[in-house]
DNA sequence: CACAAAACTGGTTAAAAATACAGGTACTGG
DNA sequence: CCAGTACCTGTATTTTTAACCAGTTTTGTG
């Protein structure tokens, strides 16, 4: 029923129901919705709406203003902010304003504007290297690292990365998050989850590194 | 200033909004709390709303369907000292600082000024829920909920919890991150991982729940 | 007792929100 | 080339909701 897989699109405006939910403690209006991604039209949001219920990823419940339900599986995931302007009046902190980058699109770099529907305020002292960004983690690959489905990953840009640290790597078009090994044999991406194979990069592969995971953020912890 | 305390009837409103949060995913409208209650006017509900956020417990966000947004212990604290007041939009980002508490002392409370290592300036928004510190988690005995050592995890102080959230408890001098269960047999606390024991609360041991895990933060990722 | 909260009924109004309808573009598989 | 789907704009209508005003009853307290 639900097998049917989502839009980047409708992953975006899934993700972004999340996040408010996560962030206001309700779900958004058809409005809220749009004006986030910047729709003209809250019919746009509407009708995503119903395609998602389709789906079967949330259920819709007519009458009521936020009446969209999550359903079961999906109400793990996570959230982020809107990248608006912000006063701290008194505090003198240096906040990152941290692009939060849900579902990557085959073939196109990470940063590109389509994926970022929201930015994230965090300290700069929060982790021990400048994170360039965050990604939504999707998939349990990297479950026994701790990292699951959902959590977002604070990253830092970079290409090169040491033996054994946790990367964000591009494979063709798929951008993945696992765990470096180069060895005499080549370059290996190791799962942290053994129901997952590990990764051979063969020269033929488009193989590059993204970036390297500096820290996590989990603020789907709550049921 | 919040020291007032709710009278029965605000108590089972605050409690009727954190049911329909459970329950459907978004916080009640006036008039269904006017329903659920017997009400014949939603002005009823309104009322107690108000009072319920003179006393900050909770924030009214104006203009919004359903803008009932919970405010948890400590906030309330934090923000008498400051005497700031916040009226906040859905998008606006406030800044907390949240004491991180590294070991507790045995038979201490968790906020003794001894344990306060230092503070972390988090968005509130980052969390569905505000929290109200970071405890520093020791061992691997929440491993396979991907919660683990020397993860910061954020915490609201509270006393009740549902079946099955993930809490921090105090038994006698130790403090604790377990999952919750409660059931007929009594209140159970599980670990998530096969090599660690369920602990089965007797009447006899000082129990008490300590706060509720709302988010996480692993800042030791790099090797 | 007097008086102030607390706890309501009842009604009104303006804004917020859901939702339908009528288009339009771009792409994709047959 | 056609049909179907995803993804939109724009407009309109109805329902839901928040929020205010004017009273009434109850309850606790100095």
């Amino acid at each position: 029923m639900e097998h049917t897989p989502l839009t980047p699109r409708q992953q975006q405006i899934l993700d972004l129901i999340q996040d408010a939910i996560a962030r206001t403690g309700a779900p958004p209006t058809r409005a809220e919705i749009a004006r986030t991604l910047g729709f003209r039209s809250a019919n746009a949001a509407e009708e995503h709406l119903k395609a998602l219920a389709r789906k079967g990823v949330l259920e819709l419940v007519s009458g009521t203003s936020r009446g969209i339900r999550l359903v079961s599986d999906a109400v793990r995931h996570i959230n982020a902010a809107r990248g608006t302007h912000f006063d701290l009046p008194m505090t003198a902190m240096q906040p990152l304003l941290l692009p939060l980058v849900g579902r990557v699109a085959a073939g196109s770099p990470i940063l590109a504007q389509e994926h970022i529907d929201q930015s994230f305020a965090v300290e700069s002292s929060m982790f021990p290297t400048k994170p360039d960004y965050l990604l939504r983690v999707r998939g349990m690959s990297m479950r026994d690292a701790g990292i699951l489905d959902g959590d977002l990953l604070a990253v830092q840009s970079t290409r090169d990365a040491r033996n054994g640290q946790i990367v964000v790597a591009r494979l063709g078009d798929e951008v993945t998050v696992k765990r470096l090994r180069k060895s005499a044999h080549g370059i290996e991406l190791l799962p942290e989850n053994p129901d997952y194979p590990v990764i051979q990069v063969g020269e033929e592969d488009n193989f590059a590194i993204e970036g390297l995971a500096v820290g996590l953020i989990r603020n789907s912890l709550l049921l």
